[in-house]
DNA sequence: TAGATTGTTAATCGATTAACAATC
DNA sequence: TAGATTGTTAATCGATTAACAATC
């Protein structure tokens, strides 16, 4: 599978928030809207709306605007979300719950088919209807059920070598939220990190008393 | 208290994981890197590294490179790591309680004075040493306590009528992990976002069968 | 002093916005 | 046909990188 180069990534972080704006017009009964309506909405402008859609091709029609379920349809398909992404947890803990819940929750063409964690007090506890395994059987079980996907509940502390072991095992994308850098020792697959503690330090910034800004003028 | 426009975002963004790799040099003894050895650790340029840095001023000695500790600290103060930013958090839930423990075990500058929640029957229970109040409590609970800073760990449902009374009540900055859109309605304060679907949507995104990418060429 | 590496400015690159011809 | 709005190219803006003088 190779990575794909051709549209920025500043266009593709933005396609789910237009893929969630969308579910919400549709939802409403709304079944046409220009680029300039959808941009005030969303607090963008209709060029970039305009630019972003035409990346994946002309999504419009002239002098009418964007026929809302259509551009829906064709957004989730560019998401995949209709695939079934075969995905394997790991952590159980509440992140890995919170995490669980809010895929099975959302259409995004992921698909748990396992639970693991090295907490065997808790392995055999069911979340959403998967139980918790022994992170002793994640190999067996990879080579058994073949998942593509990998969520990363744990801390950064063995990360390495699991993350060497699943890539041999077959998973070519991880959803991160450990602060080991997956993407710069295995540049060959994909990874979407969340950093929970970066960001809260980005709001930080934004309330401390920066000595540096109050020095100045 | 005014927002900070001189510095770009995009150099913000970058500061946490800045200290992240400060802190773990400095643990590991070492006192002394150039931007071009951080440059190579961390897969950015020695170029990019001096210009963020020198946007907080000249944290370097030329013909030397930078002191570790010394920049660690300095970051650490810009994040105002040290300050104790009064905060609540609103559902505890799994999601709720990881964010609870994320910012308890986290050196950030947040202090969680109060947790709140709709759900009755969970009101009582301690999560790090704090007791689950009702969210029916929480407008008395800012008059007498003061928080700065709300973590939103709820659906977007009520969000609207929650903020509109939370920022009266002095809230000015807000972590939001629902979908609800605080700083189009609330340009005045900060808010850093976590949109768990938009994440794991983009990653759905990179191991999508791409229709357009196929077609082409 | 010579060597190293920063601080800072200029050049490049990429993303956003503006403009307008195409066309429904 | 006239009006509206897209698709697309060109202009602008901002962020990253390169270069080098300053200086430790």
């Amino acid at each position: 599978m190779d990575k794909k180069a051709d549209i920025s990534i500043s266009v593709i972080k933005r396609l789910p928030r237009y893929y969630r704006f969308l579910l919400h017009l549709k939802e409403n009964g709304i079944v046409r809207i220009s680029s300039k309506e959808l941009a005030d909405k969303m607090g963008l402008t209709a060029s970039q709306i305009r630019h972003d859609f035409n990346c994946f091709g002309g999504f419009g029609q002239q002098g009418y605007g964007y026929n809302v379920p259509e551009l829906y349809g064709k957004i989730g398909e560019i998401l995949g979300v209709s695939t079934e992404r075969k995905t394997i947890v790991i952590g159980a803990g509440n992140l890995g719950k919170a995490v669980c819940n809010k895929i099975s929750a959302t259409n995004s063409g992921f698909k748990i088919i396992g639970i693991f964690d090295k907490n065997e007090a808790i392995c055999g506890n069911m979340i959403k209807g998967i139980p918790v395994r022994s992170i002793d059987y994640i190999e067996n079980f990879c080579i058994d059920n073949k998942p593509v996907c990998a969520v990363v509940c744990i801390p950064s502390n063995d990360m390495k070598e699991l993350t060497d072991i699943l890539i041999k095992l077959g998973i070519n994308s991880f959803w991160n939220f450990s602060n080991y850098d997956i993407a710069m020792a295995h540049p060959e697959v994909f990874v979407e990190n969340v950093h929970l503690t970066d960001s809260l330090m980005t709001l930080g910034y934004l309330t401390a008393e920066n000595p540096k800004n109050s020095m100045e003028d």
